[in-house]
RNA sequence: GCCGUCAUAGUUCAAUGGAUAGAACAGUCCCGUCCUAAGGGAUAGAUGUAGGUUCGAUUCCUGCUGACGGCACCA
């Protein structure tokens, strides 16, 4: 119907001789109705250059449009300036709500990245956590953002893979293990042994590695901060106190021995503390219902990145990069961005080098038309230089990646560091939302097994909206001691909402009220309950619309708005009125709404990566 | 210092240059024989500041103020 009325207006535009005053639909969207009316709205404002007056043009435009027949529209009127009111047919919009009974899972779907029969490929790299550090709420917040934007585009008929490239080599592993050399119970020539074996819960003996983490990063900067402090630093300004130089040698080799794997010692360690953070990650991934189809390592990265940067490097390569003070780097200045370093002095990639290396291995396991890269925008300078380095170094698919950026999750008490053991584990907090979902769900008369798997799914809920709430550009602001809302604006409101239309139309199966959609009758329910029903018809007609808007506009904050009002509206029409009632003539058609609801709501949570719990 | 992002109600967020700037939380006041009150209804409350462009600016441009991020061997 969206269609026809656009269709109709260019067509007036035409007849009016309009074209050559540069006159614009400028706005389109829907607007809702005077209490008793049925029909939904759309408005159009039309703006010009020319002299007549929006208002003056309205009039002139209805009086035109009127004389065409548009299908599913019984009334147009001028609205206000430069607004035209398109009331939709009762019978239309009944034909929606019977296709959303009729297409279930499916209704909301389009085929809008299927181009010439082939479906868009779209490739998503997010979450990325680091191997041997924690998996913080910053995690937790880039896996819902990619999440999301995936399922958005796969509603639209895109091929999607998921990828996962995770730091498992750098600064943050060496310290790591030269940090557990300064634990107590660290014997050298004890390989293993002094870690916490098999038998104790994986979260702890992550949390191990974690603690030595923690203790060698922060014995590191001690002893860099005494030596600045003493004025032992040298031209450029490092530290350089006799101590210092001991330790970072001592923290570079053991890098370096990481990289080539050449101390048995440290590899054992370090394959022992990998696969448990992997683990580790993995039963956070699936909690979140994230399922990645590939993993990438930056110690895979590294080796295919140190052979491309040296056959690009000036003198032996061709002249994209320079040598610099023993230190391979990308003079961005030449492209309006900054220099990065590529190869450390010591021979190492950097993380900026790594990415050279990964590029083609993503690129080799999926072709895609579309490569994003989900991170925090703290890495929006960082991506600039890269993307440019990929687009002169892989002509056939550097211009395809690209880079979409979310805000942080921040603390009130500011940044969060793993160093300093100041961060929020994705773990903890999904534990202590868990603890209070339980709490809330102390009376219901519910196995202890269904509680459970309904807290976690409430539990996630409650995270996941509060981040996709909002603009993804934008900082999420996350006080840990007001926690996280389950009530108004929240996922729990959402997912209750959807339990209680299940409760309705289970109530409905046992009173024998079969839901029906009788499109030829057009006859209007009495009017104390047509504007709730009306508004919740009129949105869920909008569902397919929000969903296409939402993915061309990467904004998943468009589909988390329209569920709440559509939940909202929902809501307010169950208070105001008894649905299932077995002698009311319309409680069939009431229903069958009800019905239509649940479908969408599931539907629209589903794509924010929100599972609803049967009961709760 | 340079580059970038942001500033809407007491708080947390919405609003392709257009209709009366929407919600939620917190506040005040209502609603319990009913399909789950994690709910519904009522009430009060906002575009940082000074200019500019425009028929029209929360939205675009400039200055100012404030917050955050990035800027050579971390990721």
């Amino acid at each position: 119907m969206r269609h026809a009325i656009k269709q109709a207006l260019t067509t007036v535009v035409e007849e009016l001789g309009y074209k050559d005053l540069n006159l614009d639909i400028v706005l389109e969207r829907p607007a809702d109705m005077a209490k008793g009316d049925f029909a939904t709205s759309i408005a159009l404002v039309l703006a010009k250059k020319a002299s007549k007056s929006p208002l003056a043009l309205a009039i002139e435009f209805v009086d035109k449009l009127k004389e065409k027949q548009i299908s599913s529209i019984d009334k147009i009127e001028v609205a206000g300036p430069g607004f035209i009111n398109f009331y939709v047919t009762r019978k239309a919009t009944k034909e929606v709500i019977a296709k959303i009974l009729e297409e279930g899972d499916l209704f909301g779907k389009s085929k809008n990245l299927v181009i010439g029969g082939a479906p868009k490929k779209v490739l998503y790299e997010y979450t990325d956590p680091n191997p041997f550090k924690v998996f913080h709420i910053g995690h937790l917040m880039a896996n819902t953002i990619g999440e999301s934007l995936a399922r958005l585009t796969e509603t639209q008929g895109a091929e999607v893979k998921r990828f996962c490239y995770q730091g498992d080599v750098g600064r943050h592993v060496a310290l790591t293990i030269w940090g557990l050399r300064l634990m107590p119970e660290y014997k050298e020539g004890n390989h293993i042994g002094f870690l916490p074996d098999e038998s104790v819960p994986l979260s702890e003996r992550v949390a191990f590695f974690g603690k030595a983490y923690a203790l060698g990063a922060t014995k590191y900067k001690e002893v860099e901060d005494a030596s600045k402090k003493a004025g032992q630093v040298n031209e450029a300004g490092l530290a350089n106190s006799e101590e210092f130089l001991k330790i970072d040698e001592e923290v570079q080799n053991i890098n370096k021995a990481i990289y080539f794997r050449t101390d048995p010692e440290i590899n054992e360690i370090y394959d022992l503390g990998k696969e448990w953070s992997l683990q580790s990650f993995e039963e956070l991934y699936q909690l979140l219902g994230t399922k990645f189809d590939r993993y990438f390592f930056e110690s895979a990265a590294s080796i295919d990145a140190l052979n491309i940067i040296k056959e690009h490097t000036v003198p032996e390569g061709k002249k994209l990069f320079e040598e610099s003070n023993g230190a391979v780097i990308f003079p961005g200045e030449k492209y309006g961005l900054h220099t990065r370093v590529l190869i450390t002095r010591q021979g190492l990639p950097t993380y900026d080098g790594k990415e050279i290396g990964l590029a083609p291995m993503k690129y080799g396991a999926f072709q895609y038309d579309d490569g994003i890269t989900v991170t925090a925008n703290e890495q929006d300078d960082f991506f600039k230089v890269s993307l440019c380095i990929l687009r002169e170094l892989f002509p056939e698919f550097g211009s395809k990646a690209r880079h979409i950026s979310h805000g942080m999750l921040r603390l009130t008490t500011g940044k969060m560091s793993s160093r300093t053991g100041d961060v929020i584990t994705g773990e903890s907090l999904i534990a202590s939302m868990i603890d209070l979902a339980l709490s809330k769900m102390k009376e219901r008369d519910m196995p202890d097994e269904d509680k459970k798997k309904a807290a976690e799914m409430i539990a996630v809920a409650a995270i996941k909206y509060t981040v996709l709430r909002q603009a993804i550009g934008k900082d999420v602001v996350f006080d840990p001691e007001k926690s996280l809302s389950f009530e108004g604006d929240s996922g729990p409101y959402l997912q209750y909402s959807c339990v209680r239309a299940k409760s309705v139309l289970d109530k409905a199966q046992r009173e024998g009220i079969i839901e029906m959609v009788d499109v030829s009758d057009i006859s209007v329910i009495p009017s104390e309950t047509s504007a709730k029903l009306g508004r919740l018809e009129n949105l869920l007609v909008r569902f397919p619309e929000t969903l296409e808007k939402a993915q061309s506009e990467e904004s998943p904050h468009v589909v988390a708005t329209y569920l709440m009002e559509l939940a909202a509206a929902f809501n307010s029409f169950y208070a105001s009125v008894p649905i299932v009632q077995i002698d009311d003539f319309e409680s069939r058609y009431k229903v069958a709404v009800v019905r239509a609801f649940h479908i969408v709501l599931k539907n629209g949570l589903k794509v924010l990566g929100i599972q609803v719990p049967l009961k709760m």
